[in-house]
DNA sequence: CATGAATGAGAGTTCATTCAT
DNA sequence: GATGAATGAACTCTCATTCAT
């Protein structure tokens, strides 16, 4: 077995390989300025190796979401830890800020991109998605358990919660906050969320 | 005159059809994935017609984003009939959100779309959705003088408004809101929307 | 017959005025360089007006050349006054450098560029150019009659001189003495005529 | 070994395929007038093709300049054999002729043709045109210190046999002795070369 | 496993030319 | 007599993709 194990090593490490390459010029290109020969030059091999790992360029893509989605969740991880449900809360929003603004390029494929959702991995992607998404609502759920808020409609909370988060990180990562000198842009941003942070909890 | 006249027209009509044409493609697959030809196509000329009312790709866009900025100014007008202050502000996000949620493409184009933005009429544009900003930056300073808010960082404030209506909008635009049936989108979007407008009020 | 004579008459200065803007851009741009759009907005005029006046512009190129041979031979009108052969041939060859290295345009239309010879008017013009020719070849008859050489080949003659200084202005019209420093270039050419006079002395 | 030899003697086939298909359109039509669908046509391969082997037009073109240069240079070679500076000027001018009658259409690319001069393999290029330049001027300076001529300005001496030949060159390559019979062309060309040797004897 | 070679399709753009008005 | 509007054809060049080796 162990040759076939090797194997599969193998395949996955180019794969990945081609993904943190794709991602890279992703980042610095957008989507449509990444090409399979942009990526192929990357990594140093040729246009036509990336077919024998990827059916075409919308299955890179795909696979790219779903990594996003990946780095996205791990980066929440460290909530488990947090035990008192309000605190537990804030900390969700600004790991969420916090990943927005330093991933922008994940986060935008994640959450701003206008995607073909035809693949087969951007199912496998959202439904990793939807765990992250469901691991906030609970969070929020047990805050209005727990009277956090004067309103138990859990829905509208987590709503309004991440739409201001979401705000925030859309309007810097497509380059709306051009108004504001680019060294003050984050600065606004957290001030703006500690702001946030004190208006919730009057909810 | 009345030949000048016709010609005027049509030659204004012809533009009108480009653009409306070009909206619907950008919307739909983003500035790159339109090509002149598709739209060419779309109205069922020649490309090089096309070349005749704009210079060039760019021009198309700019001459859109223009119009989007123009349409949403427009759209704001009212707000100036409003003297009370609060009033007139909570109008705004109201008014915010109804734009972005009835006019998507035109949204998308001026808030969340990548494009270049070297044209001169990208400028103009900017300036005018400038004007729309300082607006609405002046009216959070109206409010903060007299008072409806705790805080007297004006423009924090601002900036958390808008991150919270632009969040709303974004996700709405941008299809991510998959996970709550259709028809209960909008009226989520609104409850939160009530909800946050108790929020600011101890800001 | 006066009103027909008007319109002649205007015809004929329309058809000048979009001859000299050719030639004005072509001496920019090169023949390749000049469209039709080019030349109609240099006399400001639409692109269908030219074709009223020329078929096509392969036309406007037979008529360029034509009235570049016209304007060669004018240049060398004043050599009729030339009584003395001698005197005459070296001034030929001075007036032929002149008109060389002063409207390398022209030069470079009658006797460079690899031009599509079908036009009627391009049979004009090699009749033209065929007289200047002519006249060229008389001269160094006169000059063989009159025992200037000692050779009695005039068609050899002939040749050898006219072989030179096409030679002076085609290096330089064509930017071939790119190795020489640009202000040395015609007094090169001129240093070189001088001696060039001298040797046929002894031809 | 073998199969890398064979298939970089491929490579080489197909771009010399491709320049000398070039070669010949470029002749016909000029830069300007030569596209890369042309050459693609010509050679029967898609235009994508063509930018497999080089970058882009220029490339081609500078290709073969650089490459007419090399010809051009060869054809000098036995020059090197001639002690004698006389003889090897004089043999010098009679291979000039010799190769530009008969290469006309290197001749054209090296001395006449009008193209963009920006890549570095023009540059290339122009180097190796200017050893050959170098070597024919020394020539020169050789017969000067010699005492053959009278006149010591070398560079004189030397640009007015460049032109005289180049002349007699171009006159032929570009079409323009249409006046004397085809069969007479060279003849004249070669008596004029004759007469013109006896001519500089007095320089 | 990897790739060199090839290509059809398509990008933005410009052009000479036509024709109804 | 002049033109605005239109277009087919062409341009250079890039792309995703295939396939024999």
């Amino acid at each position: 077995m162990s040759i076939a194990d090797r194997k599969e090593r193998e395949k996955e490490e180019m794969r990945r390989n081609i993904l943190s390459a794709a991602l890279g010029l992703f980042r610095e290109k957008g989507y449509d300025g990444v090409s399979i020969r942009n990526i192929a030059d990357a990594i140093e091999y040729s246009p036509a190796t990336i077919y024998l790992y990827f059916r075409d360029k919308n299955e890179i893509f795909a696979a790219l979401q779903y990594e996003a989605a990946g780095v996205m969740r791990d980066h929440f991880l460290p909530l488990l830890q947090i035990e008192n449900p309000w605190e537990r809360l804030i900390d969700f929003g600004r790991r969420y800020m916090d990943f927005g603004l330093k991933y922008s390029d994940l986060y935008d494929l994640i959450f701003i991109i206008r995607a073909p959702m035809e693949h087969v991995e951007n199912q496998e992607c959202w439904a990793l998605g939807m765990t992250t998404h469901q691991f906030f609502t609970q969070t929020v759920q047990t805050c209005v358990d727990a009277r956090y808020f004067k309103s138990t409609d859990t829905e509208a909370i987590a709503y309004t919660l991440w739409a201001y988060v979401h705000g925030v990180v859309a309007l810097f990562v497509r380059d709306r906050m051009r108004m504001y000198p680019p060294e003050k842009r984050e600065e606004l941003a957290r001030k703006s969320f500690a702001m946030f942070t004190k208006m919730i909890e009057v909810l």
